[in-house]
DNA sequence: TTGACAACATACTCGGTAGTATGTTCCCTA
DNA sequence: TAGGGAACATACTACCGAGTATGTTGTCAA
């Protein structure tokens, strides 16, 4: 049920660990992407360095460099990891038969909920796309970069299409697609920049955040959602990402994860 | 005409420039904060660097560390300036004595045009808000960080009584304004992050495209603006901003400004 | 049991960059 | 017409951070 959607992103980890021990490998890679993504949260990916990771971590820069190539490298790990969590959440409504109006409603509802629990991941794909107007260093970096990139707009594109499929068969007032869609996708965003958790019931104070940008965003479309939809996901399954606060940690003290006395 | 405007934002430029010759002293600052703007714009605060800006300009450092303490100083004064742009641009229409939908339409056609002929100052404002989460440096720089960021939120402010005045007198069916507000907002900046000019005619290219976002945001707010509105604004005078592209100037080539031979 | 390799830690190099200290030039004033 | 200061340029320091080279430990297979 999880292995024909996965569309043509490249399957998350790359390093050379075939065979072997796969497993653990990659428990230890997430434990990095995890802590990366924090970082590059807090700091951006100018800013944080590799060090700053390795200490979130509890471990020093050599974990690192012996699982990515480079800081690049694991930006890009940790941008394709984001954008996977996305596509998960949101190609399996995409691709339901569903009447367009409730499709889009439930695209972007799950597009809102596994952005805010999934917010460090986020951060970095919104890094990404700003990165790429600069122009990433190396032009073998670039080339990665446009991959990214591509993944990217294959997933503004689902919901390009479901937008479109809306404002025909519902006749909108919506002559300029492509822009609407960045509207839409920007309400739906606008969270990434301010969120943060304010009461003990975080999970419900997400959905009903969620709720309203969804309709903020439907209203700008023109669409009147049925009310049924934002009913019974009250508990959507979101897994719930990485969330500590690193200020704590970032003190200069470096960490001494051996100290065998 | 401009003088009872300026609200409580700070004059531009802060260095102990007092009488002396305060004409050409802001001249210069000028276009350091010009250069500046377009340094951060294409590679952020934390990448970009001093000698960046110096070759923007033809110049070197000396010249930069003259007129600003630091590279956080010569930041914040970019974010002051381009907070400046927008209060000038938007704070006129929301005291005029105008409909409330007629009111929160012309602000908002006012942001969307100031952000698309400034856009390096925008792309500016968008990173302090994002640099307030993690915070800056010293205690010092905090303090002036949190005076920009309470600009920032008077700036909000504006808008979110307008909508909260649209919302009043058309009985909307919007509860949290707040979010409303934002969502708005978020429409509209959307374009910092991927706009370009495309045709020729790039003031009527871009009328249209704030146009377009106006009336999402409006949408979204469930409000129906008065088509009139948007006529007769075809020609508002936004003052053109800096514009260049970096890429062509960033090469490591060093800057030889005095070559006298 | 050995040795080969993965998964790290430690210790270094080296380029880039913020900030400073010190010229140099020009203008304006006394 | 000295001279003082503004507005820069030049030359330098000190540090931080990416990347590398090399050591250390555990594990597993033959």
């Amino acid at each position: 049920m999880s292995e024909p959607l996965r569309s043509g992103i490249a399957s998350l980890s790359e390093s050379r660990s075939d065979a072997a021990a796969p497993e653990a490998t990659g428990r230890s890679q997430d434990a990095i992407l995890n802590a990366a993504a924090l970082c590059f949260r807090d700091y951006g990916f100018a800013a944080a360095s590799i060090d700053d990771v390795a200490r979130v971590l509890n471990a020093t820069k050599g974990r690192i460099y012996h699982h990515f190539r480079s800081k690049t490298d694991l930006f890009f790990a940790v941008y394709r990891r984001g954008m996977a969590l996305n596509f998960e959440a949101v190609e399996p409504v995409f691709n339901e038969k569903t009447a367009p109006l409730e499709k889009i409603a439930k695209m972007a509802l799950s597009h809102a909920l596994v952005l805010l629990a999934q917010m460090p991941y986020q951060r970095v794909l919104a890094q990404g796309v700003h990165m790429h107007q600069t122009g990433a260093t190396t032009a073998a970096q670039r080339e990665t970069l446009a991959d990214l990139i591509e993944i990217r707009n294959r997933y503004e594109m689902m919901f390009r299409k479901a937008i479109a499929a809306v404002v025909d068969s519902e006749d909108l007032p919506v002559n300029d697609i492509p822009l609407a869609t960045r509207s839409f996708l920007a309400v739906l965003n606008g969270s990434v920049y301010w969120y943060s958790p304010k009461n003990d019931d975080i999970h419900g104070e997400q959905v009903r955040l969620a709720v309203k940008q969804v309709r903020f965003a439907l209203r700008g479309l023109a669409a009147s959602p049925p009310e049924s939809v934002f009913d019974s996901w009250a508990n959507s399954q979101i897994p719930a990402g990485p969330y500590e606060t690193l200020s704590d940690t970032h003190n200069k003290a470096v960490a001494t994860p051996h100290t065998t006395t």
